[in-house]
DNA sequence: CATGAAAGTAACTCTCG
DNA sequence: CGAGAGTTACTTTCATG
């Protein structure tokens, strides 16, 4: 089985949507919102999960509440691929890295007490190779929900002028 | 009342730690788990959440399988704060947006389905101002749970030498 | 559609100031 | 003694074959 690019109906997106904005609602109120009965929205919700559409079900927390004053996007020059990961497995204050084309071949961003802990936290980095680090002021959009992907609903706003 | 940082116990330490690994769980397998009633572990989730520590549950879903084939980081310059914002808000494939210090105002996080439709995303933001746009070649850390922040748990292991 | 499990509600208990 | 947190018992709602 590849991977399974598409086929998901008006139903399908409706269930994700549904999911993504509340994943403890109950199948019972799913199925009444997507005009499906109960047992009928519990099965598709079976298959997105079980084909891996779905990966699971996480409660969303606020850092700062949990005494994360400082968040951060750490980007990292090109090192030994090993270590960088390793760096990243003993580091927990990473909540995402992503490994980038480009000369900053890594993009942290990770969530801190303080000052003095993003001063820790970067050192670390800092010891392997050069890094570039920004304090994030706010964050107009998080975890944007998505829909799956249909070329046809890419609105074409911008008309490219391919030159001459 | 303040931003009520801190106290936060074993149990509710536990309790966020399982609903960050599966915020599907009923609330009897929570009590289970952390060795508390049901109606007990409902009450704590619920002030939890009211308390706005628990922003909200939601469902994980594999982008990949969803369509999008590339996954992209741009970096924006500093343009104005209102038109980026907007153009942010016009953006579906923009998965997170963050305004940062430093020179790159902005980091975006965007999905698109393939290196067209980057093209397309990239070229409304690069219209504004200066980009740089790097592509996610994998991800070896993505949404890590967390638990609330202590200083006592930040690992010292970087022994800073303060120079001179 | 029936059966068992889970959620919600209420009354009671325990502990700690 | 009063406030807060937990438990048990019971009803309603949900999940599953």
């Amino acid at each position: 089985m590849l991977t399974e690019v598409s086929e998901f109906d008006a139903c399908d997106d409706r269930i994700l949507a549904e999911l993504q904005r509340d994943a403890r609602i109950t199948m019972a109120e799913l199925g009444r919102r997507v005009h499906l009965s109960q047992p009928a929205v519990t099965e598709r919700v079976r298959k997105l999960e079980s084909s891996g559409v779905i990966k699971g079900y996480r409660a969303e927390l606020d850092l700062t509440k949990l005494g994360y004053g400082i968040r951060g996007i750490i980007r990292v020059a090109r090192a030994e691929y090993a270590r960088v990961v390793k760096l990243i497995e003993q580091t927990p204050e990473v909540i995402n890295a992503y490994n980038v084309t480009g000369e900053d071949s890594w993009v942290l961003e990770i969530a801190v007490i303080d000052v003095q802990h993003l001063d820790a936290v970067v050192t670390k980095f800092c010891i392997l190779t050069e890094t570039s680090t920004a304090i994030v002021l706010n964050a107009p959009r998080e975890n944007a929900p998505v829909l799956p992907a249909r070329r046809e609903n890419i609105k074409h706003s911008i008309q490219k002028v391919t030159g001459k």
